[in-house]
RNA sequence: CGGGGUGUAGCUCAGCCUGGUAGAGCACUACGUUCGGGACGUAGGAGUCGCAGGUUCAAAUCCUGUCACCCCGACCA
């Protein structure tokens, strides 16, 4: 591509609205435009590296065996409603109704059409197992979209499902995908993980998410300093500690904490340690009840964890003041196990403490002093907690560090699921009916874009990795329009580098060569080759990576074949 | 949905408190000078001041309502 025919120019000044760098530099670099919240845009230039990731899904994903379709976004209410999902699906998902009254939801998954296809076409199990894909916008009403393409409503995602006959099956469909995601990561240049999940609202039971490491990432992860044990936050789990819980030594003292409502005004006013303290936090129960949740002083309730337990709330809420003090007595922040009446969940760690500081159920008071089965019951442990950098990792080797990440894939399986509830099913080996297993598997296309950017950026602008970069050489011509010499050899390597297949774009714009400098680093191409009069004169053209911060001197002789080389060293 | 904030030129923002001819920088157009790291000068185009109502001789400015957007939280792949 000719610049001087590209009618998108670049910013100086960050628009208002982006918060976080990818977001900033692809509104600066013309990649993308806002239309309304949470909807974007793709400006050629941008469009250019989300057809390259694109086709990276897609080869991957054919390598692996899975073959493409294309499903419509807009589907009939039936199938949702047939799934279950049209009443547990919250207004995330977008419903309408078309001319004739007829209700329809703008898909922001496709388990139930692919399902419906599946039980439609596969009558046998000789027709198992296999893999459908597509890349398509899906649409989801966030609450909140923010972040630009990171987090927007309406965006590109890669989404497959396999059908299996039976577990064993399944579990190696699982397998395929994951090896797949793993190519098309690394294929991408991204540093990754991949961690174990939750299953959400998609449902399941063993789930992976594929994270693209950066520090400004949404989701924390703890990550294994021993080995390959990696876990979103909402589901790392928290070992039960091994030592034996040290004898109660102090007797059981209320003492007056005035106004003293937070673990630190609580444990700075008694002069005891957070840890050495036990926080009861108590939420709605499933009953219309309310059950109390106990964990040590510093440490973070986990609510993925909270919410699965029997009798709590789904999704976890914190349960009101009216209720707190009709099940308590007392207002949050005096809140104790001692004297509490209802259910009662108390973490790992929690209940190993003796001499504990706690709540006393009356407003302005604590006890310290208390322990276990001395003062209260016995209690059976649950891991309702945050990992904390430093925790021991669950599968006894090593310790926990957090990092933070921005999941750009998930794959699921869901066994019986939806084939269950829709119905889905061949004829096994002896013409008896069997409910399919199936998998589903998500790459968030568009989210990609804005991932590698945060991951791969420097003050000047973006670093595209090679492989999804719009260009992968820009040609900066110095005085193109003035000299008869520049101009001829700019386009001579233009037309070269274009017959080679190399995408490159060339700065034939009437410019002053510093806006092209900074122009060419705020798109982040990687190769840049600077033709001037000056080095010409020697034979030379100038050579830089966008990662460089030094130019280097090229010969003139054989460019394509010089970046060719850098391309496949 | 709770809390906070912002709507003035394509972009970033000033002006509002204290009502009286709508501004700056960037971007854009023309001409001239300049030309290897986001040039300079001169001239110019561009805004129903988010929208509606009210107060007033007079509203970007004060009042009421409304819409949109942003941030924090909760929620979510």
């Amino acid at each position: 591509m000719r610049f001087s025919q590209y009618p998108i120019s670049t910013l100086k000044e960050v628009p208002g609205d982006a918060e976080v760098v990818s977001h900033q530099l692809m509104l600066r670099a013309g990649l993308i435009r806002r239309l309304a919240a949470g909807l974007y845009v793709w400006l050629p230039m941008g469009l250019r590296t989300l057809k390259k990731v694109e086709q990276i899904v897609r080869e991957e994903m054919n390598r692996a065996g899975a073959l493409e379709l294309c499903m419509p976004t807009i589907q009939p209410a039936e199938l949702w409603i047939e799934s279950g999902r049209w009443s547990k699906y919250g207004p995330e998902l977008l419903r309408f109704k078309d001319r004739h009254d007829r209700d329809f939801v703008y898909g922001p998954t496709h388990e139930e059409v692919i399902t419906d296809i599946a039980r439609r076409e596969l009558r046998s199990y000789k027709q198992l197992p296999v893999n459908f894909y597509q890349i398509q916008s899906k649409f989801r009403d966030e609450i909140r979209p923010r972040f630009g393409v990171m987090r927007a409503r309406e965006f590109l995602m890669k989404d497959a499902y396999s059908f299996h006959a039976d577990a064993a099956s399944l579990a190696e469909g699982y397998r395929l995908m994951f090896d797949a995601y793993t190519r098309i990561f690394t294929r991408m240049g991204l540093k990754f993980r991949a961690v174990q999940a939750d299953g959400g609202s998609i449902g399941g039971d063993t789930s992976q998410e594929f994270h693209v490491l950066a520090d400004s990432g949404e989701d924390a992860i703890a990550i294994s300093d021993a080995d390959d044990y990696a876990s979103n936050l909402e589901t790392a789990a928290t070992a039960a500690l091994a030592t034996p819980r040290a004898a109660p030594s102090e007797p059981v003292e209320k003492v007056a904490t005035p106004n003293a409502r937070t673990i630190a005004e609580v444990s700075a006013l008694l002069a005891v340690d957070a840890a050495q303290c036990i926080k009861t936090l108590v939420v709605d129960g499933s009953e219309g009840d309310v059950v109390a949740l106990v964990i040590r002083g510093d440490h973070d309730l986990n609510a993925v964890k909270s919410q699965k337990l029997e009798g709590v709330a789904s999704p976890l809420r914190m349960a009101g003041a009216e209720r707190i003090r009709a099940a308590t007595g007392a207002e949050a922040g005096f809140l104790g196990p001692l004297g509490f009446k209802g259910k009662l969940y108390v973490d790992h760690a929690a209940a190993h403490l003796a001499d504990f500081v706690c709540g006393a159920n009356e407003k302005d008071m604590h006890y310290r002093g208390v322990n276990w089965r001395r003062d209260l019951p016995e209690p059976q442990s649950v891991d309702i907690r945050n990992v904390q950098p430093g925790d021991p990792s669950p599968t006894g080797r090593g310790t926990l560090q957090i990092a933070r990440g921005i999941e750009v894939g998930h794959i699921f399986q869901l066994g019986q699921l939806y084939s269950a509830a829709m119905n889905a099913s061949v004829l096994d080996e002896e013409g008896k009916a069997l409910t399919m297993f199936m998998g589903c598997y998500g790459i968030g296309v568009t989210r990609i874009v804005a991932a590698a950017i945060e991951q791969n950026h420097d003050a000047n602008g973006i670093i595209w990795p090679e492989a999804i970069a719009p260009f992968q050489v820009v040609l900066v011509p110095i005085n193109y329009q003035k000299s008869a010499q520049v101009q001829e050899t700019a386009d001579a390597l233009y037309r070269d580098f274009n017959a080679a297949g190399i995408d490159v774009l060339l700065d034939d714009r009437d410019a002053r060569p510093g806006v092209k400098f900074a122009d060419s680093e705020l798109l982040g191409i990687p190769h840049r080759i600077v033709i001037g009069e000056r080095s010409l004169k020697a034979g030379n053209l100038e050579y830089r990576h966008r990662r460089e911060t030094e130019s280097r001197e090229m010969p003139a002789a054989d460019p394509v074949g010089y970046i060719r080389h850098k391309l496949n060293p």
